[in-house]
DNA sequence: TTCTAGCCCATAGTATACCATTGCAAGCGG
DNA sequence: CCGCTTGCAATGGTATACTATGGGCTAGAA
């Protein structure tokens, strides 16, 4: 599970040291499946100017969703190519440093520092001056929304009983 | 289950030792689950300025509560910033202590003394002298509040049943 | 050739693993 | 009932390993 948040540098040559424990939750993931990749996939985030990334078990797991649509269900299609055909397979090196494309840091705006906050299964990739000034917004969305998330949740799981 | 307080030191080098109660907490669960992780999950509290922790169990409920709101939800993705990307996966040395980040050490303000406040399914973490003069309002708080409470409990157990 | 991408090595700083000591508290024996 | 002993919890200090980061070297592509 990816958690917390680490700023590290890029340097000239566009690598920079993805965080250990996430290269510890990859590899121990790696391991259960079987996988001989060592390393995390990379992508564009649809929602706005940042990275998202995860390990080869979050590719799986996308793979099945969209496995459940029809093979040519024009929204699975567009999926495919916005997910799997954005994404970059990036290996590490051995100190732990991925190479980041230049097409991936111009769309997120990194140059200096990077910051890699954890979500869970997933992770992003930011500017770290521009993530230091979402997170204030970030936490307060968060207290604010305290409510409606519970009754949202409370509903999902009734509908979801109710299925 | 986390129940009681504990007080204990904070050291020049950041350690402090997790109350022993709370380790065997954590570990059973760990054992249930079968994670290999021994140490425990801490985060800023969204209420004031303290701290909040639990074991990884804890922290896999977040996520399942999460999972039941749709992938792209805002407040979805604000809870997934706010908590996970916020909170420190701190594991037990030899003798049972956690090393602090600096960053959490200064968002509750502790220096010296710091006390764990078990709360059931979580716990707090709080400088001594703010959690003995918060205890007081809280015990009188809560002894005010009872009644309030169990009309609260009555009506929401009715609301319950009836849907 | 020249540039770029991958690979290897070196190092500074920090965090974590290890070892030793103290203090409290429960259990045992007098 | 009191003192001794034994074990675990908490704390302090030191050594070691690891992380992050910089630079150089080589091989292959342009």
């Amino acid at each position: 599970m990816f958690l917390s948040r680490f700023t590290n540098a890029l340097d000239v040559k566009g690598r920079v040291s993805v965080p250990a424990d996430f290269r510890t939750v990859v590899a121990l993931d790696g391991i259960k499946r079987g996988d001989d990749f060592d390393g995390v996939i990379v992508w564009p985030s649809l929602e706005g100017k940042w990275l998202e990334g995860g390990g080869m078990a979050l590719m799986r797991a996308k793979q099945s969703v969209l496995n459940s649509l029809e093979p040519h269900d024009h929204s699975r299609i567009a999926f495919e190519r916005a997910y799997f055909g954005e994404s970059f397979r990036l290996s590490f090196d051995a100190n732990g440093r991925v190479s980041l494309p230049k097409e991936l840091a111009e769309f997120a705006g990194l140059d200096k520092q990077v910051t890699f906050v954890g979500l869970g299964e997933r992770f992003e990739i930011w500017d770290a001056d521009a993530y230091s000034s979402k997170a204030k917004q970030v936490r307060k969305l968060a207290k604010e929304s305290r409510q409606a998330l519970y009754a949202k949740v409370k509903l999902a799981a009734e509908q979801g009983s109710a299925t």
